[in-house]
RNA sequence: GGCCGGGUAGCUCAGUCGGCAGAGCACGCGCCUGAAAAGCGCGGGGUCACCGGAUCGACGCCGGUCCCGGCCA
C-alpha cells in the first residue's frame, strides 16, 4: 500500500513546528522534514527557531544542520537532498512530514520543477552589465514569455533568466511553465496549511523575538561572525543580518535592532501568506489562538 | 523672562521666486523556477500646530497664541 506523505505549511511563528511534533508522534511512522532554507545551516539556532536537540530527540528531523554556516546553499541543492531523503525515509516504510514555510522549497520538492544549470560568474557578469545595457529589453529580445513574467525593474531574477539563455541556449521560458501551474505532486502528499489570525501571528512574532534575545541571541551571532564570515545565503537570515549590523561598528542600538527584526519578520510572514494562499491545493486548517488545536482536524483529514 | 531654531503622512524629514504638497521607512495589496528569511511592482494616507490679516491665490508673507529644542539671564 502507498501512503500519502504529509506536509504542513504557513508563515513564521504560525505554530508549525509544535503541530508537526504532536503529530508525529500521534502517528508515529512519520519523519520530519524540515523545507526551510536557513535551518539548513549549522549554528544558526536560536535565530532561526530551529528544532532544539530535545524534540529533534523525538522524532527524526531532516535537512537540519546539513551545511556550514560558510557554504551557500540554493533551491536546487535542495530539491535534491529533500527528494533523496523522502526516497530514504520511504524505503524504511514510513511516512515524510514535511514542516516549513519556504514557499519555493516546497514546490521544488513537491513539484516537478527543472532547476536550469547556473554559473555565478555568468551571472555576475551580466549583473555587471546591468549598469549599461537595459536587462528588460535584452530579455525580451531573446526570450518575450519569460521577460513578460518579470518587471523590467527585477535585476536579479532578469540577470538569471539571461545567464540561463546563454548557457543552454534555450529561452529560460522552455525550463518550466512557471510556478502558477499547480498540477499533480511528484508523489502522493497531502498538503496542510496552518493559519492563525493576523494579530495573533504578530503578537507571536513579538514575543519570540523578545525570546530570542533572552535565549542570547546576540551571542550566538557573535560567536558565528568569530568562527568565519557567514557566506552570502545564509547572512541573508533574518536577524542575522540586523545583528551583525549592530556588532561590526556603530550600528543601531539594540533596541532599534530588536524592532526591525520584529517589522522584517512581519513582511516575511506576509510574503509567505501572499505564496501559500494561491496554491489551490492546500487545505487549510485554522486555530484562532493555539495552532495545536487542530491536530484532530487534521489527523480526521489525513486517515480519509 | 530674552534671543535663536523648529512644529508638514504612523515615523524621520524635503518643499526653489506665493499657484490647492513630496521622499524614505512603516502599513495595505500583489508578483515569483539556482540568494527565496532573497528580489520586485502597485496602492491608501496630510485641517502643512492654532487664530487672525494683506493677496486673485498661502505650507510659504505679516501679527498673535500654544507646544518642542538650544543659548543667555
Amino acid at each position: 500500500m502507498t501512503r500519502a506523505h504529509l506536509a504542513i505549511v504557513g508563515p513564521t511563528a504560525s505554530g508549525k513546528s509544535a503541530l508537526a511534533l504532536e503529530v508525529a508522534c500521534t502517528l508515529g511512522d512519520v519523519e520530519l522534514v524540515s523545507i526551510d532554507s536557513m535551518q539548513v545551516y549549522r549554528g544558526l539556532d536560536i535565530g532561526t527557531a530551529k528544532p532544539s536537540p530535545a524534540e529533534q530527540a523525538q522524532v527524526p528531523h531532516h535537512l537540519v544542520d546539513v551545511a556550514e554556516p560558510t557554504d551557500e546553499w540554493s533551491v536546487a541543492r535542495f530539491q535534491q537532498e529533500a527528494r533523496a531523503v523522502v526516497v530514504d525515509i520511504e524505503a524504511r516504510g514510513k511516512r515524510a512530514l514535511l514542516v516549513g514555510g519556504t514557499g519555493l522549497y516546497v514546490q521544488a520538492v513537491v513539484d516537478p520543477l527543472t532547476f536550469p544549470p547556473e554559473d555565478r560568474a555568468v551571472r555576475e557578469a551580466i549583473l555587471t552589465r546591468s549598469a549599461e545595457h537595459d536587462l528588460y529589453a535584452e530579455l525580451t529580445a531573446v526570450d518575450p514569455d519569460a521577460a513578460a513574467g518579470i518587471e523590467p525593474s527585477n535585476t536579479r531574477r532578469l540577470a538569471r533568466a539571461l545567464e540561463v539563455i546563454e548557457l543552454t541556449g534555450r529561452p529560460f521560458s522552455s525550463f518550466g511553465t512557471g510556478l502558477q501551474t499547480y498540477g499533480p505532486t511528484v508523489f502522493p502528499v497531502h498538503l496542510a496549511g496552518v493559519w492563525l489570525p493576523r494579530d495573533v501571528v504578530h503578537q507571536r512574532i513579538a514575543d519570540r523575538v523578545v525570546e530570542m534575545f533572552d535565549a542570547g541571541f546576540v551571542d550566538e551571532v557573535r560567536a558565528l561572525r568569530d568562527t568565519g564570515a557567514l557566506s552570502r545565503t545564509a547572512a541573508q537570515a533574518i536577524g542575522y543580518r540586523e545583528v551583525l549590523e549592530h556588532l561590526d561598528g556603530n550600528g543601531p542600538s539594540l533596541d532599534a535592532v530588536l524592532d526591525a527584526i520584529v517589522i522584517r519578520t512581519r513582511q516575511f510572514a506576509r510574503r509567505q501568506r501572499m505564496w501559500f494562499r494561491r496554491d489551490p491545493r492546500i487545505v487549510w486548517f485554522g486555530a484562532p489562538e493555539n495552532p495545536c488545536s487542530v491536530l484532530p482536524a487534521l489527523l480526521a483529514s489525513w486517515s480519509a
